[in-house]
RNA sequence: GCCGUUGUAGCUCAGUGGUAGAGCACUUCCUUGGUAAGGAAGAGGUCGUGAGUUCAAUCCUCAUCAACGGCUCCA
């Protein structure tokens, strides 16, 4: 009898006989291992346990515990919602239903019947009828054609679309229960693993996700193996709901927004000002370091700017529509980048090979029309701040250039404990060449380039095709938001159009005109987003320096007022942001009352305090943390909070 | 822009085909209290907006605006 050489991940191998499933192997490892299997991979396909491993492979068996194990559960969860859905309303048409990275989706077209809560509810419940059949996942090859068959029999025309598209040969049906499915698998061995389901919320999405098709239903659910995990995973989402940056800048009164002034347009209330104007402080005390000159440039630009740079051909008809003025014909826009402005500073006058790079940088407000549904909250708006600079350049100088926006970017995130982004770099979708402006050899230039320079800083980065800007490729910086979001955050372009557009030019060491090199850069992206986002990172606990209340006075009764203004005085001598609550409360309602505001540190003076000038310190969160001479309450809250540089 | 859900006091939310309620916040008074909510009284709403059905609409219908969850988009 012929042997297969299966090695497992601790690289240690052993043979079986030809035919081996993943589940043999998984038995003759432990029982144990075998009960909670779920899926296999094999030389780096995951499969399912039942299918035959018929040559020497490196195997992994995933479980629960496993992205993959979860994958696998996930992906046959979305055939039981299909078999569920199926018994509950026959003739539903299916598109596709695939994991996603927290539970899975399955987008239907159910005809004229609407889906709400209701029905969540009882396709849940029939969900777990099915699953307690414990029904086994079989796994079929078939012909293109009886496959074809099937569906247009069926009625399945979503089906038969995406069975077009596939190679006669590579097609697999995935059967379980009554209900069979084109499906490349793998699924977990039967539908008993699934004991605890959740649908979460009924949405449409375009077909294929094209605009110009039907929109189906798409309702997302998860499932877990236990009815704890559930539990577990609904409350951690609860959680995640209090940190929302909505949530938050409401109730700490840092932005806000009116239906009056208008949609997408955030109003800053004090408190928020305070984060927002520090945040910038920051950042522009980093750009005069890092050798930038900062400038200012008007909101509106005539047409003619926008015309000349390509934005208008471009997004044109998409934005806030021109500004006219009482001269016929005359049309301004409200400004929707900053850049053009900057190329007519960079040609205010001759420029030399001597004088680059030169670096303009702006907190510059800009204006988009963006779609109505896709406003929210802070993150995208349609009146936000960028905190944006040019680097216009030479060609020998762009790498250079680039990698040290690497660094300023890495540096404000390290400076606000963000860890956990993706770099990714955004190129041209290469199969529709429509949507970019340029050559293809600049383009590839400044691809290669960004790479170049992620790698020289040792960035991982994970490269995204159809993601770039029409006039040239990014690298971006993408954080996750409470709820799993991604937004991107920083941004660094290399652009080679822009120069071309507006005739930039510099003389060079030969004396000939040459053309710079611009390089469009945010390290924020935009203030708004990255408030957002830092917003739900901290949940609102913000690093001190950027607090806006970072002390309150706490007075004991109102005859310790006096004292007390005293105090809250000298803080503000020292740049020390506070406030005084001198209302007539007791000192516990107080302190309720700043805990909630998440005022990092509270000072109590009462009696003992106001005879012998010092503080009774608490801190937020942490309680009473006993009492210091103001004096060194003040030393020592400047030595520990001030800006980081 | 598209699909779906929601819209009641400053906030969080009850509620009803016969023009509304709670808690917190707010105002006034009492209270002067030492580390997470002292007590009392009061004020506050065209029930998102517009139209329709009805003797009567906050409630039913339609339209519209906005927010929320997605899709598409994102200079």
């Amino acid at each position: 009898m012929s042997e297969v050489k299966i090695t497992l991940p601790d690289g240690s191998s052993r043979n079986y006989p030809t035919g081996v499933t993943g589940m043999d192997i998984a038995k003759s490892i432990s029982e144990g291992l075998a009960r909670v299997a779920l899926s296999i991979e094999v030389g780096g396909e995951i499969w399912d346990l039942s299918r035959s491993i018929n040559k020497d492979a490196s195997v992994r068996i995933f479980t629960w515990n496993d992205k993959g194990g979860k994958y696998t559960f996930w992906h046959s969860s979305a055939h039981v919602f299909a078999e569920a859905l199926e018994a509950l309303y026959p003739g539903v048409k299916f598109g596709i239903g695939p994991p996603i990275e927290n539970g899975f989706y399955y987008d239907v077209d159910l005809g004229d019947k609407e889906f709400g809560e209701d029905d969540l509810v009882k396709v849940e419940a029939k969900m777990v009828e099915l699953a307690r059949k414990n029904s086994v996942f079989v796994r079929k090859d078939v012909s293109k054609a009886t496959a074809l068959d099937f569906f247009t029999k069926k009625g399945d025309p979503y089906k038969v679309e995406l069975l077009q598209d596939l190679a006669d040969g590579s097609i697999t049906f995935y059967e379980q229960g009554n209900f069979t499915d084109l499906c490349r698998g793998p699924h977990i061995p039967n539908t008993g693993f699934i004991k605890a389901v959740k649908l979460l919320n009924v949405a449409g999405a375009y077909w294929r996700g094209d605009e110009k098709n039907k929109m189906l239903t798409r309702v997302y659910g998860i499932t877990f193996p236990k009815q704890k995990e559930l539990e577990e995973y609904l409350h951690m989402l609860e959680e995640a709901k209090k940190r929302d940056h909505r949530k938050l800048g409401k109730e700490l009164e840092l932005f806000a927004f009116s239906e009056k002034v208008g949609m997408g347009l955030p109003l800053w209330l004090p408190k928020g000002t305070v984060l927002r104007e520090r945040l910038e402080q920051f950042m522009r005390k980093a750009q005069i370091k890092a050798g930038y000159d900062p400038v200012v440039t008007p909101h509106i630009g005539s047409k003619a700017l926008y015309v000349t740079s390509g934005h208008y051909e471009k997004y044109g008809k998409d934005s806030f529509q021109p500004i006219h003025t009482p001269d016929e014909g005359e049309e301004f826009l409200l400004k929707p980048m900053n850049c053009p402005h900057h190329c007519e500073i960079y040609k205010v006058k001759p420029r030399s090979y001597k004088d680059l790079p030169i670096r303009l940088a702006e907190f510059g407000t800009v204006y988009r029309y963006e779609q109505s549904g896709e406003l929210h909250g802070l993150t995208r708006v349609r009146g936000f701040t960028q905190d944006d600079a040019h680097i216009f350049c030479r060609p020998d100088q762009v790498k250079e250039e680039f990698v040290k926006v690497i660094d300023l970017v890495l540096h404000v995130f390290n400076s606000l404990g963000f860890e956990n982004y993706t770099a990714q770099v955004s190129l041209r979708d290469p199969t529709d060449k429509k949507k970019y402006i340029g050559e293809d050899a600049l383009w590839d230039r400044a691809e290669r380039e960004i790479q170049e320079a992620a790698d020289e800083r040792n960035l991982k980065t994970v490269a995204v095709k159809g993601e770039a800007a029409f006039y040239g490729p990014k690298l971006d910086f993408m954080v996750k938001d409470a709820l799993g979001r991604n937004w991107q955050l920083g941004t660094i372009q290399v652009d080679y159009q822009l120069p071309e557009r507006f005739e930039l030019e510099y003389v060079g060491s030969d004396n000939q005109k040459h053309r710079p090199v611009m390089i469009h850069r945010a390290p924020f992206g935009s203030l708004e987003r990255f408030i957002a986002v830092l917003i739900e990172h901290c949940a609102g606990n913000f690093p001190i320096w950027l607090s806006p209340e970072q002390v309150a006075v706490l007075p004991i009764s109102e005859r310790f007022n006096q004292y007390a203004e005293q105090v809250i005085q000298e803080l503000k001598n020292q740049d020390i942001r506070g406030y005084l609550d001198d209302r007539d409360e007791k000192i516990g309602r107080k302190i309720r009352d700043a805990e909630v505001k998440k005022v990092p540190y509270m000072l109590i003076v009462g009696e003992k305090e106001a005879t012998e000038n010092r503080v009774a310190v608490r801190k937020h969160g942490a309680g009473d943390q006993g009492s210091v001479g103001l004096d060194d309450f003040v030393k020592q809250f400047l030595k520990e909070f001030s800006m980081p540089a």
